[in-house]
RNA sequence: GGCCCGGUAGUACAGUUGGUUAGUACGCCAGCCUGUCACGCUGGAGGUCGAGGGUUCGAACCCCUUCCGGGUCGCCA
């Protein structure tokens, strides 16, 4: 193996250009490939940058004896002269020119590896998991982690300049009762009892907020105990931010500030502000969802009052009770598409969501067909259809059951008709805001309301005389910045007056004792002068997977976890020895 | 925890109403080749068909159990 010594590095391998022919050139990096032609031997050299074609002439017969010695992924270091290429590659920035080597040292031999590195591996997730040092030498997932880094650095300077302080919080905080799972660590010096790492470093912004720092914002790692999704990993990257003297319109302008800034540079997309804002309330009657899709149409139709004493008692029933409804969408031109079997998987698909099933009609000329037309007349029929606004050639869609079946099976099934038969323009970037959000939801497994987002958020101040009297209704000052259907971020105005926390607590049923073991800190801090303040969080990991149009948030990470939590190269989480499980005090009991 | 999908050379896949020697491509190895850039040509090696059990004269294929990965519902304040 050669030494690096006396050599140093003028170039990356994808700066070349025609306008360095003529100069001497030291490239270091891997092979990629290696096309050995009888006497010529080509070589390209890839570093992040990009790949420089290297060519070995046969009148240097020491040199290309040892250039045939080279294999994929060995680490090379090249010296020679740069010239126009005899024949141009248009395909690679670098492809008007080569450097004629007149030196080359290997400075690190390579075994075969497991895949070939290239963009378009045919290696399974689980094989680039294992290998992930290999993947993240192929040229997109460095392209991706420089974009992820890009993104960071556009936050970092925008909020700098909007008066922010980067401030780090604890890693090591103390578990909270409500919300996801805390990931737990022992401590030597404490037996029996745990940290717990941050879900998010909520408590922590609040309390910065209080010590007059006025505003802050940090790129932070928060860990959550729940099983995975492709877009939701256990650990996690915030941007997340805390403003002072504020209420919600001053957290979404500024932050509309910086979503504009790094739409356009980062994708060169133009987004126009204000951006939309939908009430929740208003999201879930026309999407069946908190996070709309609106890149398409397939709006939810209530058509309840239109069922009650219908002849089609499944239905009829429903739209008697309380809570219940029967709603549709109009798949407008889809009549075609949507055979028998592709609409019986449908209802398998909304089955899923908890609906009992899900009924059609299809519309055509002079007749209005399908699974549940025998129950109405045709006046019936067409007043259906009128209502779903649909004509010939549609499909409408309904369920009946409780407005969230309703609603969940609905809203997931017009995004499922909608990536299913292409109804969504590649490339375009929807952005909105969804705002009054419930400030409880009942939670059935507990026989109490909960915190829908968290129980420092502020109520709507003309909503507080309902706490009392109908604390389902009361809207809360959160607001979530949704994209294309996925919820890129959330946040809210939070309490920041003692007694209106201490009635919060109160209904989501704390004792004024455990509220004070639980979050004691935070409620004596409060007596001490507090700001009105507020701030978000944005899903890191989800807005680059978004901006760069990846399918799954592990693309955007450098070492993702998989399904189980667990990670395939490190194999982590690890067994750890009887002599460290002692000192923390802990026995572990095995099945 | 539930449901669905997948696991076959190094890699990606094909394979079967259960039947002789499990194929293809890329990669790898060897030889030839002085302008390739998905180089080309010739030849070659490489498989516990995820694991265990069962049915059968016979299992990659059918059944059961289990492990691994993916999607999703629950869950994710």
């Amino acid at each position: 193996m050669d030494v690096i010594k006396g050599l140093k590095r003028t170039h990356k391998c994808g700066e070349l250009r025609e306008t360095d022919a003529g100069t001497e050139a030291v490239l270091m990096g891997w092979v990629a490939k290696a096309r050995d032609m009888g006497g010529l031997i080509f070589v390209d050299i890839r570093d992040r940058s990009g790949i420089s074609q290297v060519v070995f002439s046969p009148e240097n017969a020491a040199l290309i004896e040892k250039a045939a010695e080279l294999k994929s992924e060995y680490v090379i270091a090249v010296r020679g002269k740069v010239r126009p290429r005899e024949s141009v590659n248009d395909k690679i920035p670098t492809g008007r020119v080569e450097v004629l080597a007149e030196e080359l040292r290997i400075l690190s031999k390579s075994d075969v590896p497991p895949f070939v590195i290239q963009d378009d591996v045919k290696a399974g997730e689980e094989l680039r998991l294992k290998y992930r040092y290999l993947d993240l030498r192929r040229p997109v997932m460095q392209r991706t982690l420089e974009t992820r880094h890009r993104i960071t650095q556009i936050a970092r300077g925008y909020y700098d300049e909007n008066g922010f302080l980067e401030i780090e919080t604890p890693v090591l905080c103390k578990s909270t009762p409500e919300g996801a799972r805390d990931y737990l660590v022992p401590s030597r010096i404490f037996p029996g009892r745990f940290f717990a790492l941050p879900q998010s470093p909520q408590l922590y912004k609040q309390l910065l907020m209080l010590a007059g720092m006025d505003r802050y914002f940090q790129v932070a790692k928060c860990f959550r105990d729940e099983d995975l999704r492709a877009d939701r990993q256990p650990e996690f990257t915030q941007l997340d931010l805390e403003m002072s003297f504020v209420d919600e319109d001053d957290v979404i302008s500024v932050n509309e500030g910086f979503l504009k800034r790094v739409f356009k540079e980062i994708l060169n997309v133009n987004v126009q502000l204000p951006l939309p804002r939908l009430p929740y309330a208003e999201a879930m009657r026309r999407f069946g969802s908190d996070k709309p899709d609106v890149r398409f149409g397939m709006e939810l139709v209530d058509m309840t009052d239109l069922f009650r004493d219908c002849g089609f008692t499944a239905f009829a029933s429903v739209a008697e009770q309380p809570g219940c409804s029967v709603r549709a969408i109009n798949a407008a031109g889809l009549a075609q598409k949507l055979t028998r079997k592709t609409l019986d998987g449908l209802v398998d698909f909304v089955k899923t969501y908890r609906a009992k099933g899900l009924a059609w009609l299809i519309v055509e000329e002079n007749e209005i067909r399908g699974s549940i037309a025998k129950f109405f007349s045709p006046e019936e029929l067409s007043a259906i259809a009128e209502r779903a606004g649909a004509k010939a050639g549609d499909t409408v869609l309904f369920v009946a059951d409780k407005d969230e079946v309703v609603f969940a099976a609905l809203g997931a099934l017009r995004c499922e008709l909608a990536q299913r038969f292409g109804l969504i323009e590649p490339g375009r970037f929807e952005l909105l805001w969804v705002t009054d959000f419930p400030l409880f939801e009942y939670s059935e497994e507990e026989g109490r309301y909960v915190a829908m987002h968290h129980p420092f958020t502020s109520p709507k101040d003309e909503d507080i005389p309902l706490l009392d009297t109908d604390p389902g209704s009361v809207r809360a000052k959160a607001y979530d910045i949704v994209l294309n259907g996925v919820e890129l971020g959330g946040g809210s105005i939070r309490i920041f007056d003692s007694e209106l926390q201490a009635k919060m607590f109160e209904k989501l049923g704390f004792t004024p004792e455990q509220a004070m073991e639980r979050f004691g800190f935070l409620i004596n801090a409060f007596r001490y002068g507090t700001p009105p303040h507020g701030g978000m969080a944005y899903g890191l990991d989800r807005m680059v997977m978004l901006m760069t149009g990846k399918e799954s948030i592990r693309d955007v990470m450098a070492f993702p976890k998989v399904k189980d939590s667990g990670e395939l190269m490190v194999e982590s989480p690890g067994e750890v020895d009887e002599k460290q499980l002692a000192e923390l005090g802990i026995g572990i009991t095995r099945e």
